[in-house]
RNA sequence: AGAGAGGUGGCCGAGCGGUUUAAGGCGCACGCCUGGAAAGCGUGUUGGGUUCACGCCCUCGAGGGUUCGAAUCCCUUCCUCUCUGCCA
């Protein structure tokens, strides 16, 4: 969430950057909070006083009872009926305006970056790149569903049947495919100087808070039944809480983690021909990268996310266009938002299979993540970045899709050490 | 899962109702000493709220309670260790 501070400092900017996210009514959200700090200060200061006098009340008995002068005590213990009494009230006004404040912040957005365009859907995304050559395909071209049958590598109706729609079942050279992306990806991102980690896929409340899937988001997670445990929907969430309640050595940033995990997604009420096939999963593989940086390096950092993310697709030779989110398009927890979609010529769709964000300080307020800069008295928030690197399902599909001939689909170069056949045949 | 023992500062470890303002040690930082170093001596060393600042308040796993006063007593909860059970 945001800070304070951010409220006193940029009001008018704070403002503005709500609009573009299409926030509703943020002249009156931001004055709420405003007025809700101040009461909770004034509160603060008023509690704090009256402790200060009990806690000496309580000295100076404690003092005279040593001495054995039972009856003065008695008499000065009369007197902290009055405070306990004040100080009950006090603190229940205290935390009754923090929890305000509390889920009035949660309710809003991260601003977003100058360079981010205003829009209200996916359709006034901003593109800033494109590369790869779109393939030639003969007029018989099939999408992927149509090729996983074909060939035998991806069964959906056996997914059904062990779980439900969208859970496929990887058979043969598909489940090799998978697992040599998967390689091939933590591979390169341990090139880039990423360290891997390996987290669980199940995680407690405090963690989706901290990340931003809760509250409100649970409806797009699934969640174990006598926990409060949730299935990941990304391995941002178990990546970034590691580093919940930290305070990094300044030598030690930028942190660089890249993790390979399954990920679970209710995704309720999507369905329609452009979710076909592996299009949409309930559970899919994917590799994530995260950064966490000092504030003056996250935009070079995110940067650098971003050219890591487009090599892995030109290794791949896969058509790519990059994408600058809109304020409307963007996320809740992020200030800055580039997709990845490549383009899968058997559907004659583009397709999303990364994004990378940068979520400055919002996320690391909630994780209380921070360092304590060189020669600084105060700790200061980090700032924390993740991105796709790469999400399997849409690049199986391009893969396929893309490379398919009349007596087969052909391999990547760059993968078949990996998968140990360049060839997919009947 | 059952029984028992525990969770105290960067780390070890004392404290079990009032000079705890958390002893003592280790580590770390700075200073003195030294030709230089080691040793020794001295000072500092959780995090947060509020304040221009001094200060004040909170923080002994977390949350409640008892009390004028809680690290200390009571309840709830989470976690760790040992034994038993189960198990890849």
């Amino acid at each position: 969430m945001l800070q304070i501070n951010e409220f006193k400092e940029n009001k008018e900017a704070l403002i503005a950057g709500l609009k573009v996210k299409n926030f509703p009514n943020p002249e009156e959200v931001v004055e709420k909070v405003l007025t809700l700090d101040a009461e909770r200060r004034a509160t603060q200061q008023a509690n704090d006083d009256v402790s200060a006098e009990s806690n000496s009340i309580s000295k100076q008995i404690g003092m005279l009872m040593r001495e054995g002068k039972k009856e003065e005590a008695e008499q000065v213990k009369a007197k902290t009926a009055v405070l306990k009494e004040e100080s009950k009230k006090l603190q229940e006004k205290l935390s009754s305006v923090e929890e305000e404040l509390q889920q009035l912040l949660y309710t809003i957005p991260n601003i977003p970056h100058p360079s981010v365009p205003e829009g209200k859907s996916d359709e006034d995304n901003e593109v800033i790149r494109e590369f790869g050559e779109k393939p030639v395909l003969s007029d018989d071209k099939k999408p992927h569903w149509d090729l996983i049958k074909e060939y035998d590598i991806i069964d959906f109706e056996l997914g059904n049947k062990l779980t439900g729609a969208g859970f496929p079942v990887y058979k043969g050279k598909g489940a090799r495919l998978q697992r040599g992306l998967i390689n091939f990806f933590l591979d390169e991102a341990e090139k880039a100087g990423y360290s891997e980690v390996l987290p669980p896929i199940v995680v407690n409340e405090a963690s989706g808070i901290a990340t931003g899937q809760l509250p409100d988001k649970e409806g797009q997670m699934y969640q174990l039944t006598g926990h409060d445990y949730y299935l990941i929907p990304t391995a941002e969430v178990p990546i970034t809480n590691m580093y919940r309640d930290t305070i990094i050595n300044e030598k030690d940033l930028p942190i660089k983690n890249a993790g390979f995990t399954p990920c679970f997604r209710r995704e309720a009420g999507s369905w329609g021909a452009h979710v076909r096939g592996l299009n949409r999963l309930h559970q899919f593989d994917k590799v994530e990268i995260v950064q966490i940086a000092k504030p003056e390096d996250s935009m070079a950092a995110l940067d650098g996310m971003v050219e890591h993310v487009e090599r892995l697709l030109k290794k791949l030779g896969l058509p790519v266009r990059v994408l600058r989110l809109c304020g409307g398009d963007l996320s809740f927890t992020s200030h800055i938002t580039y997709d990845m979609e490549v383009y899968s010529a058997g559907q004659d769709q583009w397709l999303e299979v990364s994004s990378v964000s940068n979520f400055l300080t919002y996320q690391a307020n909630r994780l209380k993540l921070r360092y304590r800069p060189e020669g600084e008295k105060k700790t200061q928030l980090l700032h924390t970045l993740n991105g796709s690197a790469l999400a399997l399902p849409r690049i199986v599909a391009t893969i396929l899709e893309n490379n398919q001939t009349a007596d087969g689909i052909n391999i990547p170069e760059v993968l078949v050490p990996y998968v140990g056949f360049d060839k997919i045949t009947k």
